[in-house]
DNA sequence: GACTATAACATTTTT
DNA sequence: TGTTATAGTC
């Protein structure tokens, strides 16, 4: 008995042809993580592969930890050699190497969305740019789209002949390309277009690298782009043995320039390309898959496929309409309250998917008032936060001087007195001898007009350099400690707001928390631990890769994140038209849109297991305003027998509109007691503290006119005493700094 | 230069 | 609605 023969006919058949291209059409839940593994395992036990030739390219770093993984459970040793990576870290380690050849220096950033806004912004202001015209998100946008064609600023301009607009957005590509450079920065595209462009210049190279990938997967085909396309096909050029997983029905990313010619082209471009289709569903009730195909099959040019299972029928697909968003929520949530209660199932085992990341708030209410474990993926990411934001700034500014953004931004964080007339003088300065920022804060004295900043700036370049010198003699996390503690970059944020503050602290912790595995990880892979490796890692997660399969809790994402994932339980909230699918893409002329949008729905229905519910709300509130939305009309392509609306007041024979409006009047009483629960429990959490941080007890133990010590401040006089609505708001006269506002629960005053 | 009040924009999705 | 950028005031 070996492990293939777990194995059906078509995944054997796919895990087999190890030589040439393949292209293997993996349905949804067809066993593609397990063809792609065995895959790897037979390359490695039977014929002989060497682990290090073999390149495996996932989507997400969280994929890539599970195939290797996997892959190490099957052959136990070697496993560690193979490169399984995302395309951008893969592209980083290539260029980290290599970059030197393309005019950067190795220890380039990495900029995110944030920093191209940034960026954008300056670029705009310089080239003198009306952005009521010409918005940066569009600018950054078609950038992008130029980026993953591969059109140089060059290029573009060519392309763009006699149009003015877009000869103007050439102009801006070329400055915004300038200023990358000048900064000794990549962003998100240049990771995968750099590497492109070394392979094409440096034969050398490539050759290096196509002779070690010798065998090449790559997951998610039908999400990748020109570049990557240009990236893969470069590598696997010549020894074509190339394969790629992918399903034309879950491309989902069209709009952030996924080429969904890729995987429909295939076997144009590798003409002698095998293609297996893996049909078989091993992970949805009948029902459940019925309904996918159903509503996938309004889509037009597909590739012929159909999903089919010997899963038994299961559960009807729940469908239910409310009132409004907060009815939709509540129910959703007392419902899995009611199965956790039940015994049927775990939090884990729910998710919950919706299409816009600001429907997950009013789930996240109703989660902390039931009191339920509950995890959001995506929204605001945690490198997006300000304080993350700020010493990660820091250490980049360490890391790279050149990174102008990263200076500007922690110039005066915290506050130190260098205003922006300082900031604008050294930037016109440095703009007018083409030099960097932090080299021209570094002989500041030379600056006109600068007066009596040039101390201030001064003490700035002092401070910086004294984190240099440290970051030669500390490791990692005591320079992040250092570069804290020196700056009182804490103490700036309690003083901002105390309220705040907390929520910061604990990022703070938890970003220290992360350096410290940074090195504890490298230490395992005996591995160097760099700055600039931390920074990149950092640069380049998801939200997604922390998703943690053995923590107990219900799971909140968009469906865009939910692609690859899949849950016994799962909620498809904010079934609307307007919601999903979106209004733009309703509005749009491009039916191709809707397409896509009818995919990301095909996407959620396909991430459930065993039971499936879609709910939708009458109106709902969109940016300030009441939105009465129809139900959507994805809901209407499955067919009528596979749902119920169902429970005690559920007919027979009647469509699904009726069916919700006669439940109306009864979810009204539901509607209104579980409101009322929710005062009480809401109140409950203020009384304990437990969620909003009131001291436990809700008694202080100490008075106006008490001795008091501060951790920071030292001792102090408690002027005063008044009940915040959350927590009690004590001003205290310190003997050193003076009189401070703060709250008591997180000032941890101490009676003396 | 720092702080505050107002206006403007955003919401479709993100490696 | 909520955040963030800008203008205006101290």
């Amino acid at each position: 008995m070996s492990i293939y023969d777990t194995l059906n006919d078509k995944q054997k058949e796919a895990v087999f042809h190890t030589e040439g291209p393949l292209l293997i059409l993996a349905g949804a839940g067809s066993g593609k993580t397990r063809v792609l593994t065995h895959r790897i395992a037979y390359l490695i036990e039977e014929k002989g592969v060497n682990p290090w030739n073999i390149l495996a390219i996932t989507f997400t770093n969280k994929a890539a930890a599970e195939m290797r993984e996997r892959v190490d459970n099957l052959v136990g040793f070697g496993s560690e050699r193979i490169w399984v990576s995302t395309f951008h870290s893969m592209c980083v380690r290539i260029l980290r190497r290599h970059i030197a050849l393309l005019g950067y220096d190795t220890n380039f950033t990495i900029y995110d969305t944030d920093d191209q806004k940034t960026l954008m912004r300056d670029v705009c202001k310089l080239l003198q740019i009306d952005t009521k015209i010409y918005k940066e998100r569009m600018l950054i946008g078609t950038i992008s789209h130029a980026k993953n064609e591969m059109l140089t600023p060059e290029e573009f301009r060519l392309q763009a002949g006699g149009d003015f607009h877009q000869k103007k957005i050439a102009d801006v590509y070329e400055e915004y390309e300038k200023q990358l450079r000048a900064n000794n920065a990549l962003d998100f595209d240049d990771l995968l277009l750099k590497t492109v462009q070394l392979f094409q210049t440096q034969r050398d190279v490539l050759e290096y690298y196509q002779e070690r990938f010798r065998y090449i997967m790559v997951d998610e085909y039908q999400d990748t782009n020109g570049v990557q396309f240009e990236l893969v096909r470069l590598l696997a050029s010549r020894y074509q043995n190339l394969c790629v997983v992918g399903d034309d029905d879950q491309s989902i990313y069209k709009f952030r320039g996924a080429d969904i010619r890729n995987i429909l082209d295939f076997e144009k471009v590798f003409t002698k390309a095998a293609v297996i289709k893996l049909e078989q569903n091993y992970r949805s009730t009948a029902n459940i898959l019925n309904a996918a195909n159903a509503v996938i099959s309004h889509n037009h040019g597909r590739k012929d496929k159909t999903l089919w299972t010997d899963n038994e029928d299961g559960d009807k697909i729940a469908f239910r309409q409310f009132d409004t968003a907060f009815d939709e929520a509540e129910y959703i949530v007392s419902d899995i309250k009611e199965h956790v209660e039940k015994g049927e199932c775990d939090y884990q085992d729910n998710a919950i998917l919706y299409r816009t990341n600001a429907q997950s708030r009013m789930f996240e209410e109703k989660f902390v008032t039931a009191n339920i474990p509950y995890k959001i993926i995506g929204g605001i990411n945690f490198y997006a936060r300000r304080e993350i934001k700020d010493i990660l700034a820091y250490l980049k500014t360490v890391d790279n001087g050149q990174d102008d953004l990263a200076v500007r931004r922690i110039i005066n964080v915290p506050k130190r007195g260098i205003g922006l007339t300082s900031i604008n003088r050294v930037q016109e300065y440095a703009a007018m001898h083409e030099k960097g920022f932090y080299e021209c804060l570094k002989g500041a004295d030379l600056i006109p007009d600068i007066g009596r900043g040039v101390s201030k700036l001064e003490s700035f370049v002092a401070l910086i350099e004294h984190f240099k010198v440290d970051a030669k003699e500390l490791t990692l996390h005591e320079l992040m400690q250092e570069i804290i503690d020196e700056t009182g970059y804490i103490e700036s944020i309690q003083a901002e707001s105390e309220i705040e503050a907390q929520a910061r602290i604990e990022n703070i912790d938890e970003l220290l928390n992360k350096v410290v595995a940074y090195e504890e990880v490298c230490e395992e892979h005996d591995e160097p631990v760099t700055l600039s490796g931390f920074l990149e890692e950092v640069a380049l997660v998801a939200d997604i890769d922390n998703l943690d399969e053995n923590s107990d809790y219900v799971v909140l994402m968009t469906l865009h994140s939910a692609k690859g994932l899949e849950f016994p339980r799962v909620y498809l909230a904010g079934m609307e038209d307007g919601l999903f699918p979106s209004y733009m893409t309703v509005t749009a002329d491009d039916p191709d849109e809707l397409e896509e949008e009818r995919r990301l729905c095909y996407v959620g229905i396909t991430r459930a297991q065993s039971e499936l519910t879609m709910t939708c709300a009458r109106r709902r509130m969109v940016r300030g305003e009441t939105q009465y939305n129809k139900m959507s009309r994805f809901l209407k392509e499955v067919p009528l027998e596979l749902i119920s609306t169902g429970n005690k007041f559920s007919g027979s024979g009647k469509s699904l509109t009726d069916h919700a409006d006669h439940e109306e009047p009864e979810r009204k009483t539901d509607y209104q007691m579980a409101r009322q629960a929710f005062k009480t429990k809401a109140f409950a959490a203020v009384q304990q503290g437990k969620s909003f941080g009131k001291p436990a007890g809700g008694k202080l133990e100490y008075g106006v006119g008490d001795r008091v010590r501060h951790i920071k401040f030292g001792e102090g006089t408690v002027l005063s005493i008044v009940e915040g609505g959350r927590d009690y708001e004590v001003t205290v006269n310190f003997d050193g700094p003076g009189t401070k506002k703060m709250f008591a629960a997180f000032a941890k005053l101490q009676k003396i």
